[in-house]
RNA sequence: CGAGCGGGCUGCGCGGCCGCGGCGCGUGAUUUCACGCGAUGAGGAAAGUCCGGGCAUCACAGGGCAGGACGCCUGAUAACGUCAGGUGAAGGCGACUUCAAGGAAAGUGCAACAGAAAUAGACCGCAGCGAGUUUUCGCUGUAAGGAUGGAAAGGCGAGGUAAGAGCUCACCGACGGGACGGUAACGCCCCGUGCCAUGUAAACCCCGUCCGAUGCAAGUUUGGGCUCUGUUCAUAUGGGCUGCCCGUCCGAGCAGAGCCGUGAAUAACGCUUGAGCCCGUCGGUGACGGCGGGUGUAGAUAAAUGACCGCGCUCGACAGAACCCGGCUUAUAGGCCCGUCUCGGAUC
RNA sequence: GGCCUUGUGGUCAAGCGGUUAAGACGGCGCCCUCUCACGGCGCAAUCCCGGGUUCGAUUCCCGGCAAGGUCA
């Protein structure tokens, strides 16, 4: 495992806290410097039942994990989804692309490389 | 062929690649951890938490009251409010389905409005007698008919009568007794009683059976020790075991400050082999039980099944374990199977 | 995960099995006033949903749905 959990509730608080927010389409992001990339998933009861709240954080989990290589200084994150009508892996990964291009979270190296890459195509 | 009835099964599949949870083995480290390989990883309802148990703690689970649940009979079961077979009632042409199905002469309550009257009586009637020229009025008898209502003192027909009435009789119903069949609920037959009294017990209640309480955040173990101060209660005027009483047990509990220590809503155990599942056979109408063989593979704790690609089809519903079982209830796209099953139509 | 509670106009809410389902705040319409406010009159309810008991259910019973509380 190269990201690691956040799973305190301090932690979370000091996040909630401290933390810089950034938003994009279909979630919003809390983030906070640390010593390593830690990820937290918010999904309370409002999204739906257990079936649906967990396909929701399956989503998440993966579109981070698909990107999490190339963060270069290392912070704590809060995925928050924006309650919807359908959720889906690619519309994920996209935004939370676009938010580490936005607050300059990715490595400079790799920038390029995955600016030509992975948003491009998509979009 | 069409329309039904009853019962049962299934709940997208296959391959590639990246990734996740715990498990086993190996290597490095030898406390945590990292890497590789291997097999494995959500349901028929995992849901609602509506019942019943196991398990754990409360001294040993004890007594009484209160409270609650259930309620035709027999059986099955660890137990049940569940299941099986039967009885009765209601519905359907039928296969079949549904039913919280004891007691209303133990007692109390309630029955609005309407109606003369709601558990007691006479508004219109019908009939007799008296008054009156007539219209009509008064008294008495009556409950067949009308009207009201969910319900009006058995129903219907005949006799009877001034008019009527179980007043009398036949049949049906009700109640009581007896014989027979059945383990029983009950069925059926015979005899007797003119009938003694509405409904409601998912109103209080009575009778019978059962239930101690709390629930895995139960509970057990480790880490956190030393000093000081304050406070509560101390042999019952406190606290725990239950809502109350009896009975019984306990000597400490809480808060603050300082030092060391710190993952502290924490860690480990409980945590998955259990009334287990499958096959065969025997007993039983059946639920189920006996015997023999085989199989044993979720145990997370911010909480594991996903992303991408290819192929097939009917283009995939409801939905995610959290201590574990037996049921019930609710949600559910489709697909498949079974029946000496039922009804209707056509043909032979 | 366990244990509980509550659903009545837009909101807060009373309600003996038989009511025209009280009230209060707010909304709308009319009256009053030169106008506004105050005041007066009127209107608006699937009693959360589906069954059952009963002659009759907002009320009693059963099953759903929704909202809320609580725990070492």
């Amino acid at each position: 495992m190269q990201y690691l959990r956040l799973k305190k509730k301090k932690d979370f608080l000091k996040v909630l806290k401290a933390g810089k927010r950034a938003h994009c389409r279909s979630l919003s992001v809390i983030y906070f410097p640390s010593d390593a990339v830690k990820m937290a998933v918010c999904v309370g009861k409002k999204y739906g039942k257990s079936v649906k709240r967990n396909r929701i954080k399956r989503l998440l989990r993966e579109a981070f994990r698909s990107v999490q290589g190339s963060v270069s200084p290392a912070c704590s994150f809060l995925l928050i989804p924006k309650e919807a009508e359908e959720y889906s892996y690619a519309a994920f990964r996209r935004d939370i692309l676009c938010i580490l291009n936005k607050e300059k979270l990715l490595e400079d190296k790799g920038n390029a490389a995955h600016k030509g890459k992975c948003p491009l195509p998509k979009a």
